[in-house]
DNA sequence: ACCTATTAATAACG
DNA sequence: TCGTTATTAATAGGT
């Protein structure tokens, strides 16, 4: 239902998916409550994200209808036995959390070049892969805000030079008496940009050819 | 969507209802699948038809959905009278086991080149040098497994080539007569093998120019 | 259940 | 996330 048919596989691209997944998500949510008002059904709808957040539907209730599934379901009695089956779910999923944990935390120290030794050589060629994948995303992301922040520093860099040359200019038009009240001026201007450039009145220098006493110093940020 | 708009509001005559529930269940349970499927997400859904028939989806299992959501929803009402602290020191080591498989896949993605964006030049470095060390490491493996695997192979070819010479020496001490003795064994070992071709005797048969009345065909099984 | 005219959903792109 | 649009998918009504 697009300008091209997507099969239904997992998309790779997380960022696609995640659009998808808004989207469809969405779409999914008005079919259950259309077929909820259309048919008088009671419909209960749970989604988790990939990335563990929850969205929910209920035409009633949904304790209601969890509670009405679970009598359905699990035939047998309600309240008496219910603590026990609780917990032993309670603990089931305990136990299933602490191994999708152990299994990603091995993942992430595999992917670290640790405790490889039990790999096949299948393996290992996969996780070559995977890993010259992620290292080449790395290196485009890095580039890519490095060249921004160049970008912007020029930016930056040509607006001051405008306002150096501004401020020359007025120089030159004031009588030399007045330099007094122009150093007045200026900082307000500087102070109210990002602090990438921090420009520095010094009344000592004595390097121009026209006099003036401005100097400018550019402070890096980093991190 | 359809010859003509539907309103979205309860189908009175009972007929309809039950044709319309009937198709678009089965819309909305292939949606939630491919939800599931395109998008990496968890989903459950629980349809009572108006005449109180269950269905029910889920992409993993619906118990531990259903579980995953309660939590999540840090539901407090059911009987809760007694094992309220419990349950709040279970929720507490829950969610900090939850938060923990987050962190843990959010790493892994990133090592993966994933979601990216919004991380720092000094977080990508780190990255970069973590995805270059293990990806050494893993070649490193590889390559030793590599090498392992050849050294096998060398050493059984020698044992074999050993193995041959000395079989060899056993051929040339024994007299050409005994050959026909081996001969007297290979047939049983024709009858034990699957009956895909069946030997059939005919006495009629002239076509053959040395007079043998032996002839073959094939039996193919068919089921 | 099947058929199709029509509407709804949505994939790709900006 | 939001809007647009070309396409595909779902489905209402009929048989």
């Amino acid at each position: 239902m697009a300008r091209e048919r997507r099969a239904i596989r997992r998309i790779e691209s997380a960022a696609a998916r995640q659009v998808t997944f808004s989207k469809r998500r969405r779409g999914l949510f008005k079919k259950a409550e259309e077929l909820a008002v259309l048919c008088d059904a009671d419909v209960a709808l749970v989604v988790f994200s990939s990335t563990g957040k929850l969205s929910q539907f209920a035409s009633s209730s949904m304790n209601e209808i969890i509670d009405k599934y679970s009598t359905h379901s699990k035939n047998l009695g309600k309240s008496d036995q219910q603590p026990a089956i609780d917990l032993n779910l309670e603990h089931c999923k305990y136990d299933s959390l602490n191994e999708q944990l152990a299994e990603a935390s091995l993942r992430l120290r595999h992917m670290r070049g640790e405790e490889l030794d039990g790999l096949s050589v299948g393996e290992l060629q996969q996780m070559e892969k995977n890993l010259e994948t992620g290292l080449q995303r790395v290196l485009c992301t890095k580039d890519r805000q490095f060249m921004q922040q160049i970008s912007d520093l020029q930016q930056k860099g040509t607006q001051l030079a405008e306002e150096n040359m501004r401020l020359k200019n007025q120089m030159h038009e004031v009588p030399t008496a007045s330099m007094v009240a122009v150093a007045d001026v200026v900082p307000e201007d500087v102070h109210s940009s990002d602090s990438v450039m921090t420009a520095v009145h010094s009344a000592s220098s004595q390097d121009n050819d026209d006099g003036s006493d401005i100097s400018l110093k550019l402070a890096l940020p980093w991190k």
